[in-house]
DNA sequence: TTGAAAGCGCTAACAA
DNA sequence: TTGTTAGCGCTTTCAA
């Protein structure tokens, strides 16, 4: 029985606070926060003692008293809707990698599938309990104008990925989806494709929209005109690549090569093409975007247009850093990442 | 200008407190945080009114000062360390929903690659921040005797997957690997192979071991002596398969199938027989384990044994809830799920 | 069944 | 450059 007790005890240990940190150097619990959040006014050698006490303690600030107090709470929100697979992975190793590099916490918000549409006061029921420094909204959230205007109402700082509203209420980080799928089409075309089919993402989503305009301006310009029964609408799962892939391979005269909006979506194609029999990239081209894990895990692995997704991540989280940072001047930071990269491997080849 | 201070004014909202909805109900801060905490001692209808006013309001409780004054944060950790990605995904999918379904949320802890090995130091500052009900550790972190010791000195509950410690000093969710193993193994033998390549996944893993001793224990059952020739170890990432499916294909007799501790190794090997130009499944048996998104993400399908990680990670989240509750006894809780399940796709045949 | 008082650990605002 | 005071919004403890 004393034991239990004991062990009871143990379980809920007495953390060190400001206050025994205080005592332990001599100075004021002030003083004590003001080396805590590297302010300018501190005297190098109170610092140092300050310093020392804190080591000697092994004190950690308690997060949630800091939040309370203050306002900024280390905790960083990335919220997302029915993300592929493989793009939700990179988002949130990178953005993990931030935050941690940064000390600071990430709270995700899975969205998906709350009662067939997305419920927006749910959500806001939600981060309104939580204090976040900021939200990374992934597409299609980023560009839901309802949700930012409550976010903002809120007073949540938000970062949009993939999306830039035009008033710039909120900051961005964004990827030029047009060029790079204009690139890529011009490849395809390079490599003396004329019948090219075009699985399009969803349509929530501005670089669906973004890529097929690319992909359509790229015919363009070699004189290629868009065949709508080449045209194709996905959701950016790996299912509806599959399932198009047969939609496809069954019309009279197939395509010689397939441009898929996204990784997940040119698996799919692929694993249909292979399923009825048709040698990849011989008797089919198929090429995807994003350079995500999958596009490298399948074979013959993806051509594909590198997004880049850790980038983009990263700067997301550097955004909420620095708009919780105490000299941040009030206006909405906005980075668009330009580099776009082609990324060559087997699945594209001149058709026969 | 003005208009400048304006937008800075309403970036700072001041959301409703509970002395607010004390004073629209007419009674006390503290009868509101009993019926915001669901206690007992309330008057029925002193709860409706609460209710009312909380509802009118649109109060939503602020999580830092409710952790801050109690010590339950609704915050659930989860961390891992160098998860296979299909893996993780499963994990987190299933881990964010069950924390939306009971109002928890969930922070992210990735102590991935963390200067070369694991810093457990690193990661109990960072854990001593914040105030985490529970975490949830993934394997191999379940199992490292130094940080559960660590974690247990401060004071967090963990609920560890894929191990159980003998003294049971925490909370655990398992699954039989020897018995999946040993299934999956019987089935390949079954289809009639006999040379079949094992590859295993890192050893920190306890559930390399058990699922290599499952299938041992299979091959011994039907006679069939244990060859070290076709046994290889692998770090269940896509790429130690693709790499390992050369190592095995170059020997002088090549195993007729093989058995991948999970599906991305499983699918490496597979990318890597094909490319070489074999054909799976007809000159090449391949089988995995997990049932991840890849498993039926690459062609041909993979045949693999259905590990429950979105069941173990309801559960884990189950358990640190009902731990964090005023109810719980001190006792640490366990969970063994025992469906085992093999999923039959394309990539296992009879051997030519 | 309800309320009053105290304080969780920290920082903002002011004073020295 | 440092310290003092007053809370942040909530729950605990104790009293009514």
């Amino acid at each position: 029985m004393a034991q239990w007790m004991d062990s009871i005890a143990v379980n809920k240990p007495q953390p060190i606070t400001i206050k025994e940190v205080a005592e332990e150097a001599g100075v004021s619990q002030m003083t004590v926060s003001r080396v805590l959040n590297k302010q300018k006014l501190v005297k190098e050698s109170t610092r140092l003692k300050v310093e020392a006490a804190i080591a000697a303690l092994n004190y950690r600030p308690n997060l949630m008293a800091r939040s309370l107090a203050g306002g900024k709470s280390k905790l960083i929100g990335l919220a997302y809707y029915n993300p592929s697979p493989s793009y939700l992975s990179a988002l949130l190793v990178s953005a993990l990698k931030r935050c941690r590099d940064l000390g600071h916490h990430l709270v995700i918000e899975d969205l998906s599938d709350i009662e067939g549409d997305l419920d927006t006061s749910l959500i806001v029921k939600r981060l309104s309990s939580i204090r976040l420094n900021g939200l990374i909204l992934a597409p299609p959230l980023s560009n839901n104008l309802t949700l930012l205007g409550l976010l903002k109402d809120m007073g949540i700082p938000v970062v949009a990925l993939s999306f830039r509203d035009e008033e710039s209420v909120h900051s961005s980080v964004a990827f030029d989806d047009v060029a790079a799928a204009f690139e890529m089409t011009e490849l395809l075309i390079a490599k003396g494709h004329r019948r090219i089919g075009f699985i399009r993402g969803p349509v929530e989503h501005p670089s669906s929209l973004q890529r097929q305009a690319g992909f359509e301006k790229a015919l363009e310009k070699h004189g290629i005109p868009v065949d709508q029964s080449l045209m194709f609408q996905g959701d950016f799962t790996f299912v509806s690549g599959l399932e198009l892939a047969s939609k496809m391979l069954d019309t009279a005269s197939p395509p010689t090569a397939v441009f898929a909006s996204n990784d997940d979506m040119a698996a799919g194609i692929s694993a249909g093409a292979q399923r009825r029999g048709l040698k990849i990239p011989s008797e089919l081209s198929i090429v995807g975007f994003d350079d995500t894990a999958i596009a490298a895990a399948i074979w013959p692995r993806l051509t594909t247009v590198r997004q880049p997704i850790a980038e983009m991540a990263q700067n997301a989280v550097d955004i909420i850093s620095e708009i919780t940072s105490r000299t941040w001047n009030g206006e909405q930071l906005h980075v668009t990442i330009d580099a776009i990269e082609i990324v060559e491997r087997e699945s594209l080849t001149a058709p026969k």
